[in-house]
DNA sequence: GATGAATGAGTATTCATTCAT
DNA sequence: AATGAATGAATACTCATTCAT
């Protein structure tokens, strides 16, 4: 009889022992032995649930852009705006709350193609200008506000994201009002 | 000193090759080799002019940094909210139009110290934040404005940056006058 | 013991299936995993009936040296060069109806000690030695011929044979009476 | 200016390395390592004239391939059967007098595509069964001599070097002549 | 017996860096 | 200064073997 083990729950320890070390190293510099390590499992039992280094990052990925469409589908309740407000602030306070995960996205961001970082931040800007469309529709959006919009909204959390990641300082989860007002009316009087 | 000139001006020529090679590669990928050949020097003299491979890299990030550091140093006329539209509009002129600069952020972002981008977007927030005070001062700005937003408005381009390197498909160069009119006035009816 | 019996015959097995599997990939390239795949079991079952990867060749080995002994051994009728004639046909038809024991030769041939294909080739070209001692004994040889005759004879087999495993087109089986022929009477008029 | 090499003799000095060191231990067992030292350099210096350690083992063919051509291009005088005898000849004094070279036959032939020796041994049984036909047609042979015939003399001396290569106390110079008379008349009185 | 997850020693290959010319 | 051949440390990946179940 066969040691028993659940792969997937093995596959998943492995999964977040290299989401730490990438965080921590980056992804260029992290050694398949120190994902093993941080794993506590032997170098080669890697390989019995990824098939290769590079196949470590994409699952990061994976997972990265599973939580990202899990926030992106969770609709909440209010007026359009209000929508738009509750998503901002939803995904800044994921971000935050996941260092480790955020520190990833430098590393995906550099990784190119067959990653598609750009198909995330497509469906985000999808989300972000039907939600435009609808506010509009409700006649709650001063005119000409269009697709770019979105584009510069979907910017000023990873705009956040990428000062914090860079200078942890930078008070990420406390940024979600500060965005949401700009978004929302700007600074002008 | 005639020298001096041809030094300097050697160095720039591989600094550019550098540039190049890794905006079309990434640094990780990039080898001596690559940036020799797009120099069009042999593998051996590029270490007459830079230490070492991090050197390169180094010398990019100088280069970004003064670059930024002179787009902040370029003082606009107006009122304090009209030099803010201008310093935005500089700003994403710049990288848009160039884009092998601009895609080696992308590995700045992720290489950690010695590098310190932290300090760019740090100049880059008191910037912002200074043309605030002063719109507040000149009375320009609706109340509760402060620290934060400087970092989100910074973000916010940051943010379009990252989309455009991602996905050239997303138009960086088009994105200047919607950052402007969000940060100022939102898309609040 | 009923045991006994089993445990032979699945021993018999796995070497079956490793002989099968050397054939179609080579010793080098064959994987433990791959002889337990084509045998049915688990990889760690191979080890309850072989102590080793190289074990598992040098049964391959016993057994071809066994075939072979088994073949020096069947006496045949008839005069001295009919006998030879008849162990040469009998051998060449024996690798040509099992391909995947003969192709596992290249293997035995590169493998060295402590297999020993020398004994093999040894016994061999005794067994001819002494089938033309005999001949010679009844007269039936022309004057000359001795031990390095029978060399050149079992090399003839055995070149054939090498042909044939390098470029299946050669047709193996077609070629004992060829074998016979040359040896027995040469080519010339 | 660089140091000055001839890269063509450095290769030759590397591949001559791998010979000995092959027909030393096999390929499969030989390392790049052992190379490296065999051909006093350090391991990184073989892959600047070698792609790859398979590379090395198909330069050892193409080496092989091109004495084998060299043999069969040098055309002896005398009638066709002389010239078969001089070919036989030729041959083994040649791989007697490599044996190195000779040894790496073994991996050659079990190494497979996309080296060819199926087409080395094809041009050395069409120089043969030329031979023959010439002889056929100078009335030298007895009736019924063939294109297998020819296999069976490239055959003889193929199996004189396996049991050689296999057994070096088989004194494969001096099996030239009884190869000859082999093929020439046969054993029978 | 049977299993298959885990192990870790073993190696081909890469490439930044050096330095003889 | 310029070159590019040589170096060898660094590392991803493989797979025979073990052993807990």
């Amino acid at each position: 009889m066969p040691r028993r083990v659940d792969r997937e729950a093995r596959r998943e320890e492995i999964l977040q022992a290299a989401v730490r070390v990438f965080a921590r190293k980056g992804f260029t510099a992290a050694r398949i032995d120190d994902v093993a390590a941080e794993a506590g499992i032997a170098k080669g039992s890697v390989y019995l649930y990824f098939d290769s280094r590079d196949a470590l990052l994409a699952a990061v990925f994976d997972s990265y852009a599973a939580h990202s469409a899990g926030v992106l589908a969770a609709r909440s309740q209010g007026s359009p705006l209000e929508r738009l407000a509750d998503l901002v602030s939803t995904t800044i306070q994921f971000l935050a709350s996941h260092p480790d995960h955020a520190r990833v996205l430098l590393d995906l961001w550099s990784s190119g193609p067959p990653l598609d970082m750009a198909a995330v931040y497509r469906e985000y800007r999808e989300a972000v200008a039907g939600l435009l469309r609808e506010a509009h529709a409700a006649g709650e959006l001063r005119p000409g506000i269009g697709e770019r919009h979105a584009t510069v909204i979907v910017g000023a959390i990873e705009g956040c994201l990428v000062q914090w990641l860079v200078d942890p300082s930078v008070p990420l989860a406390e940024l979600a009002d500060p965005v949401i007002e700009l978004c929302l009316d700007g600074v002008r009087a």
